[in-house]
DNA sequence: CGGCTGATTGAGCTATGTCAAGGGCAGTGG
DNA sequence: CCACTGCCCTTGACATAGCTCAATCAGCCG
């Protein structure tokens, strides 16, 4: 559904996003093409295999950028939360998207044409060097990830997971994702997940309330992640 | 070792790399800060944790880039060949390597100081839209290997690395690498790669000579790569 | 109340990791 | 040139983490 997008230069989520770099005048150019849209639960914001319109940027909620692994398992490459960019990387590439971005939570999402975004990196050097730098930044933690899902077993990754994820979910306090989409994260299955987490609940080291899971002691996770580094 | 540099106009690998989308007075402004070593196998390039004091440009020879996973294992992140370019992400993004590179077979590679890589590009637009689609590729790869590590068996991974790692050794005919290199690159141990490989070989796929592998049927190996996707 | 979706648990299996031993090739030194 | 040494490859036996399949349970909605 097509709501009115908010300016970007009164955008809450600026700050967190990369067009904090841009002035006031580039970002009233982004206005004309500009539009935003609310999406919900499992939506599909675009498919693996389509050609990019342009960028998305979240303005509330959360999405799973995810490709599809053999035997039809779904890997969940990352997590993007408020202020952050979907989408960019087949956009400056200048290929058809190898992933696809499906809402997690109820989510607002605003969208800037190809051209405007394009226009906006050639004109703003420091712009275009924060792309670089997130480009590089997303890149190092994809190999860490690599690195982790060979090595480390599903109790290291998960409790990594259960961090991270709970900076995502930190207005919520919760962490309400299903477990499907958790095991995914972490490259397992979903009965492997839920065993771990179960295990963590009687060591104490989360509560299950409704079927969201609060962290209740942040360092135990912690030393359980670094147990195999 | 340090040689001589070859002028990076006359070199043959110029083609495979991106210095080609530079003109000849921009490769000439290159040379006075460029310097050339020839390294043995084994020998590291650069260790995880240190800064970049500029770009690695291979000139012959392959290199392994890597980082030690849990319980001692190292992972490979990729494999650069003739004309690929080492190090760029962490020169990139200002930031420590969070990696090692080391060296497969002798090499022989140039070095590009910081500072003149800074600004051919910030000179060349070209040749930096060149550097982030190539971080794009390299993002796309590692996603894709992340999804396989998590969900493909290892039989599958063994048959496409061989094929890819053929193409690297195209020269040589045959793949000489070590069995913990390979196992290292595909994210598994070294015993286990090698029981695949000799299946691989029993099932003709493969043929062993000497410790190098010869690929004998790229078709089948395709087919089994592709059996689990 | 019935049906649905997602969470949970159990039982059993298998791919893959671990540990240990042997074998062959390559380089070194006499 | 030969013997020595050490590295790497190879193989076997064994252990187990994690996957699969199947059944049950708990909310939730019409």
């Amino acid at each position: 559904m097509k709501v009115k997008a908010p300016a970007c230069k009164d955008c809450k989520v600026r700050k967190n996003s990369l067009f904090d770099l841009c002035s006031p005048s580039e970002l009233e150019n982004l206005e004309p093409g500009k539009t935003c849209g609310v999406y919900t639960k499992n939506q599909f914001l675009f498919h693996e295999g389509t050609m990019p319109s342009g960028l998305y940027c979240i303005n509330e909620g959360l999405v799973k950028v995810c490709k599809i692994g053999s035997s039809g398992n779904e890997q969940i490459l990352r997590i993007a939360k408020k202020g952050e960019f979907i989408g960019y990387r087949s956009l400056l590439s200048g290929t058809s998207y190898n992933c696809s971005a499906v809402i997690v939570d109820k989510a607002k999402i605003c969208h800037i044409p190809k051209t405007d975004f394009r226009s906006l990196m050639h004109r703003n050097i420091a712009f275009q060097e924060g792309m670089t730098k997130m480009l590089c930044a997303i890149l190092e933690s994809a190999e860490n990830r690599m690195t982790d899902i060979a090595y480390k077993p599903v109790r290291g990754r998960i409790a990594e997971a259960l961090l991270l994820l709970n900076e995502a979910y930190h207005e919520a306090g919760v962490i309400s994702m299903a477990r499907k989409d958790l095991a995914g994260f972490v490259g397992t299955v979903k009965e492997t997940a839920i065993r771990v987490i179960s295990d963590f609940k009687s060591e104490n080291l989360v509560a299950i309330e409704k079927r969201s899971i609060r962290i209740l002691d942040p360092d135990g996770l912690a030393r359980v992640s670094n147990l195999y580094d």
